[in-house]
RNA sequence: CGGGGCGUAGCGCAGUGGCUAGCGCGCCUGCUUUGGGAGCAGGAGAUCGCAGGUUCGAGUCCUGUCGCCCCGACCA
């Protein structure tokens, strides 16, 4: 190893927060000159952070190479695979689409399931080539509707993306399960706190998909745990399913002239007024909200559908996506109000006059799905398809039922956990890894298929797995900086060692030389400032740069003393100059091992 | 796409219609200084986003346009 000289280095720390920050990753990264803007959700790596990604790189590198091969495709790529799997259209103007001298259609990838799926149609044959599992890391390309937080969310980034090919389910599990080992070890390794959740399989298809989230307050993504360590992206979470109710000694629904009660609220504080509760206060949770969507089919089909769930809980978009995809629900508007008079804006439940009205067996004929909450037993308030009319005491399984259960409402801190172990509690994570069983969708789509032992053509199974290299380096430094600075873990810092030497006096120059020429000898990276400037601009430099153990040459040496720093605790130890070299490289490989 | 904000030196910002557009940081030269973002002196650096307009006079007012940032919508 060679020491690198900070008065050589490209790099420029800035004193000022840069204007555009507004978390902390892209304050500090830019701060201290590991990244410079250059458009827009695009990013220029500079030396600093160059290196830090590359660290992180390697460490995929050696993590994937257990099971898994290496290759790179372009990111320039043909219109023609994309249009066969459909995403050329579906990926809408996500897709950064170019077109070259002749007006032949490409596209910079912002993935690559079909590329590597033609690939392994192009080399395998035969069972005797699976499993197979291979992967790249490569520079992606999103035209983001709204880029954000510099690395956080680009419309150019760096991505290690890697797809196993298996005959069966039994092979794509294990494929899955060594892509989900590999990733523990990852992050592991870099050394910042996340969390495994479900996740919801999306767009994407397939079924089993998890999630790795750096826990992070800046982070896009929200997700829940449990007491006993269940955890889900919210859009993924399972309602538990609470026991159903005995009816036989609840009071007979009955229609109330209910007018001025347009909103929950309004309804609820009426059935106080009205129905006062020795027990307890009417909530919007005794209310059965029923909203309609309509469900736009892939063929072009529109379907009206009816979601029932409390009144005090909202559908999340994002759940109901999930739920109803491939069709994309869209809001229910006057012109299909118009279509369906049964439905009274409003005032729309699930019977009136005693006769259902929503559901396939409905006079609306509309597919009526409910909240899992709304077990049988449950009893509620709910429109009376008539204006200005409610039901009371309408109870689930005894007056109406619906199609099936749909589990779209909002999820909310304090809901019981799917595993019984107590309370969700919510926080947020930035997304750097997500791991999917896609199934056969590319495969059936391009025609991937080999022949098993027995000499029938068997279509392969797959499994697509991302990690975010340029997103990491972001990550981790939103989870390890502090008021001062970056901060890294040791394996990725992008030097082992900073030597400062302040003071005039020429033995502190010829020192510090000294023991950073030492330390490069042992193997570890140093960085060691030379520059001509006060004690206090290389202090607060060697702060914000972040590295990890810090060697400070100065007024100590005197005495015969350095001072060394551990950035990541704070910690400062005087020792002998004669053991300067041992305590760092001490210090060093305690963690690295 | 909706809402809000901003475009003045490398960065952060100020700038009542009126003289040669300023300040801090950074940068260059010299001297001094060296344990927490040093001091003095002297410098370099700006098409005030762009285009029209009003005016004797526009960084400042008007119109248009382009760009950027933030929030939301959207987003394997």
């Amino acid at each position: 190893m060679s020491v690198t000289r900070m008065s050589q280095l490209f790099v420029r720390t800035l004193r000022d927060d840069p204007a555009d920050a507004e978390v902390p990753s892209h304050r500090w990264l830019v701060r201290a000159g590991y990244i410079r803007r250059a458009a827009p959700g695009i990013y220029t790596w500079l030396p600093l952070g160059l290196k830090v990604m590359r660290r992180i790189e390697a460490i995929v590198r050696e993590e994937m190479d257990t099971f898994a091969q290496e290759v790179r495709f372009p990111a320039l790529l043909p219109r023609e695979p994309y249009e066969a799997t459909n995403r050329w259209t579906e990926y809408g103007p996500n897709l950064f689409r170019v077109k070259d001298r002749r007006g032949t259609d490409m596209l910079l990838g912002p993935t690559h399931e079909e590329m590597f799926t033609l690939l392994v149609k192009d080399l395998c044959s035969s069972y005797k080539d699976l499993p197979l599992s291979l992967y790249q890391i490569q520079t992606k390309y999103r035209d983001e509707a709204r880029p954000r937080a510099a690395l956080l969310r680009g419309r150019e980034f760096v991505m290690k993306d890697s797809y196993s090919f298996d005959l069966d389910e039994a092979g794509l599990q294990r494929s899955y399960d060594q892509h989900r080992d590999a990733y523990v070890r990852i992050f592991d390794r870099l050394g910042f706190e996340y969390v495994i959740v479900k996740a919801d399989a999306g767009a994407m298809g397939g079924s089993a998909s998890e999630e790795f989230l750096a826990i992070a307050e800046h982070g896009e993504d929200t997700f829940v745990r449990s007491p006993g360590g269940y955890a889900a992206n919210v859009e993924a979470v399972e309602t538990p399913v609470p026991d159903a109710l005995g009816y036989d000694d609840l009071p007979w629904a009955h229609v109330e002239h209910t007018p001025g009660t347009p909103t929950i609220d309004s309804l609820v504080d009426l059935a106080n007024e009205r129905h006062p509760r020795a027990d307890r206060a009417w909530t919007g949770a005794d209310t059965l909200k029923n909203v309609v969507f309509v469900l736009v089919h892939p063929d072009g089909r529109r379907e009206p559908l009816v979601v029932g769930l409390p009144g005090d809980r909202d559908v999340d978009q994002k759940r109901l996506e999930a739920a109803v995809a491939p069709a994309l629900p869209e809001p229910f508007g006057d012109s299909d109000f118009a279509a369906h008079p049964e439905l009274v804006k409003g005032y729309i439940g699930p019977v009136r006059d005693g006769v259902a009205v929503l559901g396939t067996e409905g006079t609306s004929a509309v597919r009526y799905l409910l909240d899992p909450r709304v077990v049988p037993g449950t009893s509620w308030i709910t429109g009376a398809n008539v204006a200005d009319h409610h039901v009371f005491e309408l109870v689930a399984g005894r007056d109406f039922t619906g199609d099936g259960v749909i589990d779209v409402a909002e999820v909310r801190e304090g809901d019981p956990a799917p595993d019984g172990s107590g309370p969700l509690t919510l926080a947020r994570g930035i997304e750097i890894g997500h791991i999917f069983q896609l199934g056969r969708k590319y495969a059936d789509a391009l025609g991937l298929k080999v022949l098993d032992e027995s000499g029938r053509l068997r279509t392969v199974t797959m499994g697509s797995y991302g990690l975010g290299v340029s997103r990491a380096v972001a990550a981790i430094a939103e989870n390890t900086c502090d008021e001062r600075g970056l901060r890294w873990p040791r394996e990725v810092a992008p030097y082992d060692v900073m030597v400062v030497p302040t003071g005039k006096d020429d033995t502190v120059t010829v020192e510090g030389e000294r023991i950073a020429r030492e330390l490069a000898v042992a193997g570890v990276e140093v960085l060691l400032d030379d520059r001509k400037a006060s004690p206090g601009v290389k202090f607060a430099d060697s702060e914000i740069l972040g590295v990890p153990t810090v060697v400070v040459v100065g007024r100590g040496l005197a005495a015969g003393l350095v001072e060394v720093r551990d950035r990541w605790t704070g910690e400062r130890v005087e020792v002998p100059v004669a053991e300067a070299v041992a305590t760092v490289l001490a210090a060093v490989r305690g963690t690295t091992g």
